[in-house]
DNA sequence: CAACGAGTTGACAGGCGTGTCAAGTTGACG
DNA sequence: CGTCAACTTGACACGCCTGTCAACTCGTTG
């Protein structure tokens, strides 16, 4: 797919390539970039571009690559103790992450409508998220701290949602919130969604 | 930007290539989509589509406007006194919407990162949808059936991205959900989430 | 400083989708 | 039946993008 440099004058060419991409996708969309306006803004030749990435989706996948390990990182429950200051703190960080790669996750949709690879990418963060909240969840319910009749992984599911889609109209989509009023009404819904209680 | 028939033959035609260029697009994507495809299949030679319409974006414009009625439509918060009742059936039906037109849906978002002209159509979806929300929250509010303390703005934006966000991952993007349980829990964490009780 | 492999360049061909248009067809109407 | 406007057709020209490649440059190595 994308050939692996040799010397150091390759990779910088292709470290810059790759900078260079990320900005053209953001500016330009998937589908309205070209290999060549990726080539004019790193500087370089079109030809040199296919030294290095046989398509345009193997130069996405290079940035793309650059950022999911970002992102699984980012979303790591922290250790608190107390199950509301743990969701909010969550949620910030979340929000944080999604503020900042905003427009480059929605590059990655559109490219991910045509292409399974990133279909796949989005499926597996996705995936990750749902999967951690819902352990999480099941913990509190089998500590007594949320209602138990709710199905772990929907509710999961469900909740994720919301904050991810709360991000993308927020961020991505020029929707206008307050920070401190949008921070706080994710964590007072998701805490009332899940009845939390500290136990005495 | 689009022409209008003036005979029977024209109007049939016309209609052949708006019904064609739903599959289409359906099919391959709005980018994978081009004048030629929807031609062949409605059955007429390439040249019969620019009669009708300038642009890819006025097909795809004309395939949309038949759609768009039909989901405000869905939108509209039921007639049930019980706030519970009310919003679990609520769901059910954007669900209903949602699942019959999730592809097309789908080729909307992708063509919105291109042109705004469709990122218009989905806001305005978006914020009809939060609108009735946010007013039914702050009835509700105001009737001491939900808690006082939340932005109904803000929350109806969370809750919205919930029940959308969840329908794209279940409808758009495979994500794998039993129906009965899916609906229960997000009826439970929208009542939770507003805290909602009876007035007694 | 010669020689060689790594990397770069830009011209080129080939394909594909768009949009146009002159010629042809349809069918309503007198 | 003749006529005319509405509509359809498919060949054509055009531009754009992709992908290739022979010639060239760079810089490291003996």
């Amino acid at each position: 797919m994308s050939a692996v440099p040799v010397t150091d004058r390759g990779r910088r060419t292709r470290d810059a390539l790759v900078v260079a991409a990320r900005g053209v996708f953001e500016e330009r969309g998937y589908d309205g970039t070209r290999m060549g306006d990726i080539a004019e803004a790193a500087g370089v030749s079109h030809g040199t571009v296919y030294t290095w990435f046989a398509t345009k989706e193997s130069v996405l996948m290079a940035v793309v690559e650059s950022l999911v390990d970002g992102l699984y990182a980012s979303l790591s429950t922290p250790e608190v103790d107390d199950p509301v200051a743990r969701i909010d703190l969550a949620n910030r960080r979340y929000l944080d992450a999604y503020r900042e790669h905003a427009r480059l996750l929605e590059v990655v949709e559109q490219a991910a409508t045509t292409d399974e690879t990133f279909r796949g990418v989005l499926t597996g963060l996705r995936a990750a998220h749902v999967e951690r909240v819902a352990a999480t969840i099941r913990h509190l319910q089998v500590d007594g701290q949320a209602r138990a009749d709710l199905d772990a992984h929907a509710a999961a599911a469900a909740l994720c949602a919301m904050v991810e889609g709360f991000a993308r109209h927020w961020f991505g989509r020029g929707e206008d919130h307050d920070e401190a009023t949008a921070v706080a009404t994710l964590t007072h819904l998701w805490a009332g969604a899940l009845d939390l209680r500290t136990t005495d």
